[in-house]
RNA sequence: GUGGCUGUGGCGAAGUGGUUAACGCAUCGGAUUGUGAUUCCGACAUACGUGGGUUCAAGCCCCAUCAGCCACCCCA
């Protein structure tokens, strides 16, 4: 290689980009996200929830064979440098299975679990759907009542209410239930998968009744009269819009064990409603307010494999297709993977990062206006009492930059500007001399001058309080 | 994995085969060295994703390829 060459070489510049399904944040977007977490955060605590952290990578064993095959697929993995094979968390329930196992003796059942993280799976994007993202999760772990069902939902629903979604709707489905009404229907004994039929009838919104049937006919065993029963059963709905469960009670009508799990969802359902109202007008779905609506929808499956019984998603209803922004459901043994204890549980999950891409596409994100002063040093002797102030401010809890340009003012009134401070406190030699400092309002332009040191934590803090 | 769409300076975006590839944003300088936003003037930028082909001539047409987005699958 020539000397020129290597010259070249060496100014060639690497194109800054990103991975695909990863995302940058930007500081206006970054700020609403974290303020939604901490809105999450303090929801849950409320609630009583504890919150916990776990490692973002796992020893590969841990995250795989849980769910399914594909699931598997989409586990980010790689050999560690000791030549470990790790993989990066798929979701935060298995690692939470597996905290709870290695917690046992630290952790007071039932136990009620926060988590917000970052997840990764290797799959195809989409709208709202990336390869990393944020997920919240609440789970009560060591207890199968509906007291716990309930609490959980409670919390996700009533969450989800303080965000500015123009409304939602909060489906809950039964997967014992559901499997009960396959097996009779079917005709079929309790240990055949029913997976594949499951994954048919969690199509029924997108294809509709007849695609369902046209699904199910190809599956062996399966004759016309009893798929149409069933659809039937599921698609009926009374004029709340929830599955009706009178036929559904009839139709199962000597499976003792299905008919307590109904009366168990029934409950549940009288404690959501409680908390929520019922189906919107479809002339008025909602949308001046933020509300939720709460819905039985037997239809509901959901794909992850540990489900047992109460499941549910939620969609928005002003983005009805985009998929659901939390979902989740009662799961009977989450750690048995990991030890003989049985913990049956009941969890789900905000998708932090779907929903602010769906307000995001609504244009219905908080726009942050930053609550700061700043603090321009006019002439370079004036840096030690400008910092002096700035210091000063911060102590007392107002939040204040600080100009980075001594003596090109104009700059750092510029730079203020936009990043948006209502105020600049301006300081140079005379202000030095007679401890002052002089406060522009940058929206009037308005100047006043020579207020006094030893006031700067008042006056900034008076003149902060009557911004918007 | 399957389909559709899109790739033009840092970002957005015009350009439908014919000189020197618009414009806007951002950046920098000046009008204005103790005052921003607004206004005016000026400057800067290795830009047509990559590789072939057709043509006298390609950002534009064709083929391939890569990347991104959207949709399916599945899912938060």
């Amino acid at each position: 290689m020539s000397q020129n060459e290597a010259v070249k070489e060496k100014q060639k510049k690497i194109e800054p980009r990103r991975l695909k399904g990863f995302k940058d944040h930007l500081p206006g977007f970054m700020e609403v996200r974290s303020n939604f977490q901490n809105l999450i955060r303090q929801e849950a605590l409320l609630a009583g929830f504890s919150e916990i952290g776990t490692p973002t990578l796992e020893y590969l064993e841990t995250l795989l064979g849980q769910g399914s095959e594909e699931t598997d697929k989409q586990v980010y993995r790689f050999e560690d440098h000791g030549g470990r094979k790790v993989g990066l968390r798929f979701d935060l329930t298995i690692p939470f299975a597996r905290f709870v196992a290695e917690h046992q003796s630290d952790l007071i059942f039932p136990f009620k679990r926060l988590q917000i993280g970052d997840v990764w799976r290797g799959e195809n994007t989409q709208k709202g759907r990336y390869r990393e993202f944020c997920q919240c999760d609440l789970d009560i772990i060591g207890v199968d009542s509906v007291g716990a069902d309930f609490e959980v939902i409670a919390c996700l629903y009533q969450t989800i209410a303080k965000f500015n979604t123009g409304g939602y709707a909060f489906r809950l489905g039964n997967r014992n239930i559901l499997s009960s009404l396959i097996r009779k229907s079917f005709n079929l004994g309790e240990d055949i998968d029913q997976t594949p039929i499951l994954i048919a009838l969690d199509k029924l919104d997108k294809i509709g009744t007849q695609g369902v049937i046209d699904l199910l006919s190809k599956i062996a065993g399966s004759s016309s009269d009893a798929i149409g029963y069933l659809l039937q059963l599921l698609v009926n709905k009374d004029p709340d819009g929830n599955t009706d469960l009178v036929p559904v009670r009839s139709f199962l009508q000597g499976d003792e064990k299905a008919t307590a799990e109904l009366d168990r969802f029934e409950q549940l359902y009288r404690l959501c409603r409680s908390i929520s109202k019922g189906k919107s007008s479809e002339a008025n779905p909602s949308t001046s307010a933020n509300e939720g609506e709460m819905h039985i929808d037997l239809s509901i499956a959901r794909g992850l494999g540990y489900y047992t019984g109460v499941v549910f998603e939620t969609t928005l209803n002003l983005l009805p297709g985009f998929g659901s922004i939390c979902s989740g459901g009662r799961y009977d043994d989450l750690a048995e993977r990991f030890t003989t204890r049985s913990l049956p549980g009941v969890g789900g999950s905000i998708g932090l990062d779907r929903l602010l891409a769906g307000l995001e596409e609504l244009g219905r994100l908080p726009v942050v206006v930053p609550k700061k002063a700043f603090v321009a040093i006019v002439t370079a002797d004036a840096l030690e009492y400008g910092n002096a102030i700035a210091t000063t401010l911060r102590k007392n809890g107002v939040a204040c930059d600080i100009g980075l340009t001594t003596g090109k003012v104009g700059l750092q009134f510029k730079h203020a500007d936009r990043i948006g401070c209502p105020f600049v406190i301006v300081v140079g030699t005379d202000e030095l001399n007679s401890k002052t400092f002089n406060l522009k309002n940058m929206k009037t332009g308005e100047e006043s001058k020579s207020h006094s040191f030893s006031q700067v934590v008042q006056i900034v803090k008076t003149a902060m309080s009557n911004i918007p």
